[in-house]
DNA sequence: TGCCTCGTACGATACTCACCGTACTACGAG
DNA sequence: CTCGTAGTACGGTGAGTATCGTACGAGGCA
């Protein structure tokens, strides 16, 4: 079997509906970023029982759907598992250098906390 | 006389206790970005009353709030106006990049809209 | 067919937040 | 001292949201 992508379909804005206050209130969650950090990093798609977030899974819903809504990932559907990857073309047509500064910032801040 | 500074004192976050989240939070709502815009744009401190938002003094003094304790702006009382700058060596000292990228987003996407 | 896993849907709860109006304080000007 | 202006404090309201638990649906596997 060839692990085909399931009928079911997500709603996703296009392109050019997504805003930048939403993307930014999407990112102002600290659960939100680990996920789009990590996305980052394993710059591939993953699903969404790959991340080990402390909370249900009906609050992960949540959360990915909130990065979806707001453009920041997107979602696809492969048997059982959801796939999440990030919209880094989108987002860097429309906000460039954003993703990658908001990126930085959060390593950074990481690394500050960390360090004492 | 001297407009020397009231005694009146406001609570600032210091530096190091300025968050990602928090600033991102704050940068999420369409009346505090456009007074970040206007604050970058200025290059230098504005009163509170030189902003002519949608929204009455209360709401104002509220999202003024939010920017400063967020580590976003400071504010200095100057006689019976309270002076707001954007904390631009704070910012780019934490997070290089992320004001100046942000602030390009936002002007991006207005002109995106303006244009049609 | 039946089971297990991944994820959804829904209802409930508690909290935050954007907003308002009113009453108030601080300061400068006359 | 009195008045006007800038901004605060406080209480309230309605909307959003982060969280949970439970019940459910979809798909792979035995």
């Amino acid at each position: 079997m060839t692990t085909a992508t399931s009928s079911r379909e997500l709603a996703h804005p296009a392109r050019e509906e997504i805003r930048l206050e939403s993307v930014l209130h999407a990112l102002s969650d600290p659960m939100r970023m680990q996920v789009v950090r990590e996305l980052a990093e394993a710059e591939g798609e993953l699903s969404c029982s790959y991340f080990d977030l402390p909370v249900t899974k009906s609050t992960t819903t949540h959360h990915f759907r909130v990065l979806r809504e707001s453009g920041v990932i997107q979602q696809v559907y492969r048997g059982t598992a959801k796939m999440n990857g990030l919209r880094r073309d989108d987002l860097a047509a429309l906000f460039p250098g954003l993703l990658d500064s908001v990126l930085d910032a959060a390593a950074r801040q990481e690394r500050r906390l960390a360090d004492g």
